[in-house]
DNA sequence: CTGAAAGCGCTTACAG
DNA sequence: CTGAAAGCGCTTACAG
């Protein structure tokens, strides 16, 4: 049970015949060490498996190797698998870095709860966001010169980094879609408009519709919130205010399904009757009869460019937005 | 840009009239010290909005605050919110404790890749562990004595402490339902069958059938691996090994969804032709039509209890696993 | 290219 | 109950 006794500089030097000083160049990588001595080193450190204590590291360079990634817990963002995914990515690419992804759950809301006191305490070298509502923990942040990250198109301009979804993009194209398709009469089922996200997607529904020359009808925006639910109220809503309507774009999939489980259970065919489009192509955009046309997001990219972002910065390097495309995902829906 | 100073023990104590020892004592809780001089040392604190630096606090005590919990990535778990959702339980509680969590998302295989040089090398205080298929890494760490709590039941007996979901008892009761609708021939789509959790599951599904007095006859017992896909698959397969089927137990919800949209496709009514039951209570079961009647577990409280169970360890008390339990959720499918 | 030495900000026997 | 002092294991000017 006794933990095996890890070696330190001190012994590496020892056997490598150099000094600490040396080691610790070598190990850093550091070109200036003749090759020779960097090799009795690297020997050295082979056949004795050290492995550098990062912590000590930590406190003599003042960086951490760790990056955190808070999540807002008031969302019960996890129960939802979209930040799960984007969390495995951005972890991947991280610790292709040598770089450690801390996790927090908790609510953000506050500018000065546990999380602005952590990630304050030095103990990581940037924080990447998963921001949905509100601004102002990262506004509050900016101050204090970390490197950070958002994931979702912040609602101020912050001049921070962040990726996004193409939002509006995607949801221009599966409206498009609907109207290709012969709609005359299409619905938009929006996200929790308290999120940017829900904002340019609604943007997309409509700069799509304006193109046909007309601007939607009272009723046929309706206000969701991602939920399974708003979804099927909102269905029932539309088809009391609207009988006539064709076409329902929804700002995700769950609202979708819950959509189309309402038209059936009303009487209507889909999509004979009423062509519906989703967004995120999420598993459920499979499973739902009749299978969802929808607009896919490539959520381990989003991922991966919020690391790299991250990379970036801590290298010094200068960083600029990254928008991921989306893609039009045609199944039997519309 | 500039990082505000932060504050250290010296500063404190020289505002309180102190030594650096006396600093640290009060902001570890410990109780010699005289309450006045604590009092300034809080007061001090307060002011100066003092905030202990965690790395050279983990360097000075061996201890880091930091747990590790590691998800194999082999499985891209993180698609399925399953473990999302234990994650997020595991870092609420930990968080209550003062403790961090450190996201590891990487293949687990290899008892000497990245993962198990990480965990050996005294960063984290211990780890938590999504185990699926193979015990290997976490067998080989328990030499080095570092804390550990395994999430699932491992395969081998590790004498380590885990969490399970009840399994077990949860397809017994999924099947026994089935069989108290009457259901005559009830097969079992079961998960993959490398995980402990399909097996148990599988036992419990065979405990309840053998309590009629049969024994499944062949064919009736499929071997799935918790896809869609492999729900769709094998529904398919049994209604032509065995056209008389009237009742499956799938071993999650997924599978079981998949089952009900192949069964109607192919003119079966769900549950008048055929009942099924699935596992897990996720959103799919609700969106499935007929909704689903499943075996709900509870995640967060899966998370939980992991993370309860490394404090626990940490506290130096003595811990056994923990078995959350499972409850019928009857729907409309059976 | 290399080493001696100071220092990162805490913790913890030890002595009183 | 309290302080002086050594130490945790690295990193990094500095001088050569």
């Amino acid at each position: 049970m006794v933990p095996a006794p890890r070696p330190t500089y001190s012994v590496i030097a020892k056997a490598a015949g150099v000094s600490e000083a040396t080691v610790s160049r070598v190990l850093n990588g550091d070109e200036s060490v003749h090759p020779d001595r960097a090799k009795r080193v690297q020997d050295a450190v082979d056949k004795l498996g050290y492995r550098k204590n990062r912590v000590a590291s930590a406190l003599a360079s003042g960086r951490s190797g760790l990056i955190a990634v808070v999540i807002d817990d008031d969302l019960s963002v996890f129960s939802d698998p979209f930040w799960g995914t984007v969390t495995s990515g951005v972890s991947r690419i991280l610790s292709e870095n040598g770089i450690h992804t801390v996790l927090m759950v908790s609510p953000v809301g506050s500018i000065d709860g546990g999380v602005a006191h952590y990630l304050k305490s030095g103990e990581v070298d940037g924080a990447i966001f998963f921001v949905l509502h509100s601004d102002a923990l990262v506004n509050n942040l900016k101050k204090s010169g970390l490197p950070m990250v958002i994931a979702g198109t912040p609602h101020s301009s912050l001049d921070i980094p962040f990726v996004d979804t193409d939002n509006f993009g995607g949801a221009y194209a599966g409206t498009k879609h609907l109207i290709n398709q012969g709609c005359k009469k299409i619905a938009c089922i929006t996200g929790d408009i308290g999120t940017t996200a829900a904002k340019q997607r609604l943007d997309g529904y409509l700069q799509a519709f304006r193109e046909t020359g007309g601007i939607p009808a009272k009723g046929l925006i309706c206000e969701g919130d991602y939920s399974l639910e708003s979804g099927m109220h909102h269905a029932r809503m539309l088809l009391e205010t609207h009988p006539d309507v064709d076409g329902i774009f929804a700002s995700n999939d769950l609202m979708a399904a819950g959509a189309v489980t309402v038209l059936q259970d009303l009487g209507r065919l889909v999509p004979e009757d009423v062509k519906v489009v989703g967004f995120d192509d999420a598993l459920i955009a499979q499973t739902t009869r009749p299978a969802l046309t929808t607009i896919r997001q490539d959520v381990v990219a989003l991922g991966e460019a919020a690391g790299s972002l991250m990379i970036a910065q801590l290298n010094g390097e200068d960083v600029k937005p990254i928008i991921t495309p989306t893609e039009l995902i045609i199944r039997a829906s519309a």
